[in-house]
RNA sequence: CGGGACGUAGCGCAGCUUGGCAGCGCACUUGACUGGGGGUCAAGGGGUCGCGGGUUCAAAUCCCGCCGUCCCGACCA
């Protein structure tokens, strides 16, 4: 415990250098991580967000993996550009009212007003479907299934790292279709890759569904989500794929000439992923020690801490530099900290804060017998010591083994978190007690003023109507109208 | 846009009520000791007190204006 000293009286109180705790504070719990374990810094402009190394290689790798799946199915990455002109905007009606509020637009260039201001993309489907248009001409063009890694802006009311930044990476595929059939398909498909990569590499136990009408993306005809609880109780969405039927295609005359010698519009989808992950894997896992990351994502998943001082330093240095060598070679991600001016429970702390999942202490003691003494960031192993060692010549073997395995931990307990938070309702008591924790489970008449005051009581909305769920009737939660969607939707408090 | 708080060293803050040498903790630098759960001692460096104006012999402090940031709601990947 720490505490400090006032005379003689001992006054508990939490130390300046750990993290507030959940409990006590959630906001505040997840500004700390943010910037203690130096994933981000502040930028200059409000709610701009500078990723330190540290968070950038968590992005690098969650992307990596994202970028395998969507190439692996015959996608192909491009880049378009960030400035587009305003009448791209506001040729699809729904997509310009929904961005309006929120685009920055550029007026002045060269020193000079421009004749036509430009907007910095919020997203892309306008300057891609511009391009489209040209691009496809027969139904041998079809379908084109393009991604773009890039950044997008957004004005923010209310910005959060990670979560909400005015600018913002990510990836957005858009493809185009002969038919609603296939481009369905691609809709889905294409959400598959994010509940695979959240549950497989994020250890997030997401729940893929289809946002009600009013949670649509701006423009597209159907929207699918992967929604995933947090350590609060709260949901975030994850992830998103569009189904835009033809809107798309008319506002920019994306045809094609069928086997027949008809012109028709394509169908279009678009689907997106952003740094906003990387908060879901941050509130989803973290706990009052600071983050927990899963051995996928951890930019180091083994950190070696030698310890001793003079000579012993040299050979406990130089005993951890040759282990991280091997580690290496097996693939794991290995690293030595030999920053000498700290002490090794500084170091202890510093690595748990920072989400390290595998903890090596290399001693003079350990070396002598052949071993490291190894500490899970996650104690799951309840049976065993909290410290275990390891012997040196099967360390790749083991510790591959026990990466697997927390992996493995964290995704079931996302699970079980899930669940025990999710509960069934059929009364607005059972409701506004669920929403306060967690998720509920739920019947709605689909009507915009009930979501309406819904949100006014308990301000949780309609995260999604899951894709696994049973057919379902009845009556709406709040107003008791016929229930809408055919089966129960999720209502959460949401970021 | 509504509600609240705050701008003083890299970070966290005190000082402001009652005007009078700009401070404390952490961090940083140097040295010595130390090192298996957030080390000790010593010596140092670092300031446009958010910005502009006013009052005053004198302003971090009082007055007026502006700007910015953070937190809570509505918006959102």
């Amino acid at each position: 415990m720490n505490g400090r000293r006032l005379g003689n009286l001992k006054i508990m109180a939490r130390d300046e250098r750990s993290v507030t705790p959940q409990s006590e504070d959630f906001s505040a719990w997840y500004n700390d991580v943010v910037f203690r374990a130096e994933l981000v810094d502040r930028g200059p402009v409000r709610g701009s967000m500078v990723i330190r190394p540290y968070g950038y290689r968590i992005w690098e790798l969650l992307q990596a993996d994202l970028d395998r799946r969507i190439k692996a199915t015959g996608h192909q990455n491009a880049y378009f550009p960030l400035l587009i002109p305003q009448s791209y905007m506001e040729r699809e009606a729904e997509h310009v009212e929904g961005f309006a509020p929120e685009l920055f637009t550029v007026t002045r260039a060269g020193g000079k007003e421009l004749e036509e201001p430009l907007v910095i993309r919020p997203t892309s489907e306008t300057i891609i479907g511009e391009m489209m248009a040209k691009w496809i001409s027969s139904h041998r063009d079809l379908p084109l299934l393009l991604n773009q890694w890039g950044n997008v802006l957004r004005w923010e009311m209310r910005p959060r790292m990670f979560l909400r930044t005015s600018e913002f990476l990510w990836q957005e595929g858009h493809t185009a279709h002969a038919t609603a059939h296939d481009a369905t398909a691609e809709t889905m498909l294409a959400l598959g890759f994010y509940q695979d990569v959240a549950v497989e590499v994020a250890a997030l136990a997401t729940v893929p569904g289809e946002k009600t009408p009013r949670e649509r993306f701006a423009g597209a005809e159907r929207t699918f989500t992967i929604e995933g609880m947090m350590r609060d109780g709260r949901a975030l969405q994850a992830g998103t794929s569009h189904f835009m039927g033809t809107n798309f295609a008319a506002a920019f005359g994306i045809t094609y000439t069928g086997e027949s010698g008809t012109a028709e519009l394509c169908h279009t989808t678009s689907w997106g992923m952003s740094t906003r992950m990387v908060g879901g894997v941050i509130m989803a896992h973290g706990d009052d020690k600071g983050l927990v990351l899963p051995p996928a994502l951890a930019p180091y998943q083994v950190v070696i801490v030698p310890i001793g001082r003079g000579e012993q330093a040299e050979t406990t240095s130089a005993a951890a530099a040759e282990l991280a060598a091997t580690l290496q070679r097996a693939g794991i991600r290995t690293h030595v900290d030999d920053r000498h001016q700290l002490s090794p429970g500084f170091k202890f702390n510093d690595w748990e804060m920072r989400g390290v999942p595998i903890r090596l202490e290399l001693g003079p003691r350990d070396l002598a017998a052949g071993t490291a003494l190894m500490s899970r960031r996650l104690n799951y192993r309840r049976q065993d010591a909290a410290k275990e060692a390891v012997p040196l010549t099967r360390a790749p073997h083991l510790l591959a083994a026990e990466l697997a395995a927390f992996q493995a931990v964290l995704a079931q307990r996302s699970v079980n978190f899930r669940d025990e938070r999710t509960a069934v309702v059929n009364s607005w008591l059972e409701f506004a007690t669920a929403v306060a924790v967690g998720w509920a489970l739920a019947l709605h008449c689909g009507d915009e003023a009930c979501e309406d005051e819904i949100k006014a009581e308990t301000t949780a909305s309609p995260r999604c109507i899951p894709l696994a769920g049973e057919p379902e009737q009845g009556s709406c939660i709040r107003c008791g109208k016929p229930s809408a969607y055919g089966k129960r939707v999720i209502f959460a408090r949401a970021y």
